[in-house]
DNA sequence: TCGAGCACCCGAAACGTTTCGGAGATGTTC
DNA sequence: GAACATCTCCGAAACGTTTCGGGTGCTCGA
């Protein structure tokens, strides 16, 4: 009976057999290519990897046999072979620990990070330091068990133990700011001059007496954005008075404590430039309790651009940093440094000024 | 001359040569360390992978004979040998297109993935679909090429081909959001009541018409959310008007625009739930242009808590979920699903009603 | 004394790729 | 017609692991 069904049957079964006879579940291998081609494993990796000395037409013959076989070659025997050959894949260790504030750039800069390295063949390694380990562990492990090329360090500090460790160990990398003029690898980083709009800005709407609240020193981008600053005002003639600068945390807790102190001081500035959106958001509550009206009484300036800027009251003006462009740089100079170990060029970027409502003219003195 | 210490001389100079000239600095292999241990290869690795056979001494041998010369084993080889080893890392990729919309959830989720990860000795190896290609292009290299033992699926969407590539090629994975309730992987969604305190806060404030807009349906938390929403409301033997419902998209302009539509409508409602705050913010903007004050005319609540929404004037009411928490499931089912291949369980988490002060009682009819 | 059973050990073969050295043609030069 | 490039091609040896099958000795009971 159903004499239709039979041999289909049969035919799925002599399917299956042959399949458990060789290797069902395994990937063609490239003898399997040779084969279909009717080639050595020799000429067929060298066609397949395009070599000179490959005829033309053999270069063809072996091409059509793998994708005919649907082949891809096994990652690990080649490297295995050839052990000094790219892993096409670059490492990103987040320091959980110094990274606790959630950083309302990270989503966008790993989003753009991530969409650069895949264009370039590239993928991302994620890690973390690990329990108690240290934090150079993580780099540690990674280059020991070649996982990747190349690193792309951020929120690099004074002296920090990881770029030490790599440059060392002449692992390539890029990092995100920077500390030092003399440093042996690529970095992206602010102008020297990142904060010149906002500064420019605020001396055309006629202030003079600028005062601001930087995040904690240390951090190579808060040495570098002081150092703007006070360079920023200087091409004004201006001059921050000490009572007016302050800073030693991320948050708006400590833009608020440090605003009210500048508030206190004895001729307090007419406008603020905080090194970041949070420590301006702190500042804008802190105006508010002692009375002055923003922008009326007082302009607040922030960096970052971070999404709540534009929904405060007054929407705050602010630079902001294109994370798609910093992650672009970021991997291009790492890849370029893959290729090139000495490679230690500077690209700089440049915030763009969104201007909003925390800035207005200084009150009219009576 | 010492006819018989002559070729030894030689050999061990040619040797000591060969070496030399080889690679200096080439990391030990386990040939050094079986020599070191002075024991075979085989033994020394049966001993550095615990295996039953080899006496509790020789084991100790080996081991510190390993240490001794900082032996770590060469990956390629390892996975050579061993086509069926564990990668230790796991793939994510990151749909730039459908994530186009910076997800200000992104970059915590990614941290607390991260964390997680590593602290079970795993990695994360991050991705994006490249150019033209598909989007399941991206999985298919990454297992192709055995770089993952699974995948954490963000975002899924009804009949996600994402998943049906995966489940079909039976690899291990998690989502975050679920559409269907037969799942043959594990999930971590909200829980269905999710919306559930924030209705009850409403109705406790005293509200009876409440209406909300929604992202885009097609995405798993969108549906989700809002069965949640009617089931909540029907709790308490309320229901929604259709008029009061509405939405397509992620965006402030959406909900602007939506709220706008919602506040026309013949009896509008005294409390309107978005399903996120940016929603949330456009629905804020429509009231205020429709003369209408938060919260005394209009209650409005979000979802995301985004940090912007603690700033706002008034201050956003919103449900907030723990990234960090979701982020450690999402991992822990994922490894669990390595190991058990039928493992399909499901994780809730429960949003925590974040009260500010976007929300009061109605205004009273008069 | 023998064989069996046990605890431990080792040589050698594989995994899939690249590459080194050589080798058959074919053309080119004296 | 010998010598020598040039263009193709191939066999076989690696790379560093794991594991299979086969050893040693040793003890134990018969």
């Amino acid at each position: 009976m159903t004499p239709t069904e039979k041999p289909t049957e049969n035919q799925t079964q002599n399917q299956r057999l042959k399949k458990a006879e060789k290797k069902p579940p395994s990937r063609p291998t490239l003898r399997d290519v040779a084969r279909e081609a009717g080639l050595s494993v020799t000429q067929t990796s060298r066609a397949l990897n395009d070599h000179s000395d490959v005829a033309k037409q053999t270069k063809r013959r072996a091409v059509e046999a793998a994708d005919r076989l649907g082949y891809t070659p096994n990652l690990a025997a080649r490297r295995l072979k050839m052990p000094d050959a790219r892993t096409q894949s670059i490492g990103l260790v987040l320091d959980t620990s110094s990274q606790r504030f959630s950083d309302p750039f990270l989503g966008d800069l790993l989003t753009a990070i991530v969409e650069e390295a895949s264009a370039n063949g590239f993928e991302l390694q994620l890690s973390a330091p690990s329990g108690g380990d240290d934090v150079v562990d993580a780099y540690k492990q990674a280059i020991k068990q070649k996982r990747v090329d190349g690193f792309i360090v951020l929120r690099v500090t004074n002296d920090d133990p990881r770029l030490r460790f790599l440059v060392e160990h002449s692992i390539p990398l890029v990092t995100f700011g920077c500390i030092d003029d003399a440093h042996p690898y690529p970095v992206v980083r602010e102008t020297d001059d990142c904060f010149q709009p906002a500064i420019d800005h605020l001396v055309e709407l006629g202030h003079s007496s600028i005062g601001c609240i930087y995040v904690p020193l240390g951090y190579g981008i808060s040495d570098h954005r002081l150092r703007s600053f006070h360079r920023a005002l200087a091409a004004h003639g201006l001059e921050a008075k000490p009572e007016h600068v302050g800073g030693a945390g991320f948050h708006e807790e400590v833009g608020y404590e440090v605003a009210n102190r500048i508030f206190a001081s004895e001729e307090p500035p007419t406008a603020i430039m905080a090194f970041n959106d949070l420590l301006a958001f702190g500042a804008l509550q802190a105006a508010k309790d002692h009375g002055r009206s923003v922008p009326d009484d007082m302009s607040i300036v922030g960096v970052d651009d971070v999404m709540a800027s534009r929904f405060l009251k007054p929407a705050l003006t602010s630079m902001r940093y294109s994370a798609t462009e910093i992650g672009h740089h970021l991997v291009r100079q790492l890849l370029g440094a893959l290729d090139e170990p000495t490679a230690n060029g500077e690209v700089t970027v440049r915030p763009a000024l969104v201007i909003r409502e925390s800035t207005a003219p200084p009150p009219k003195p009576h």
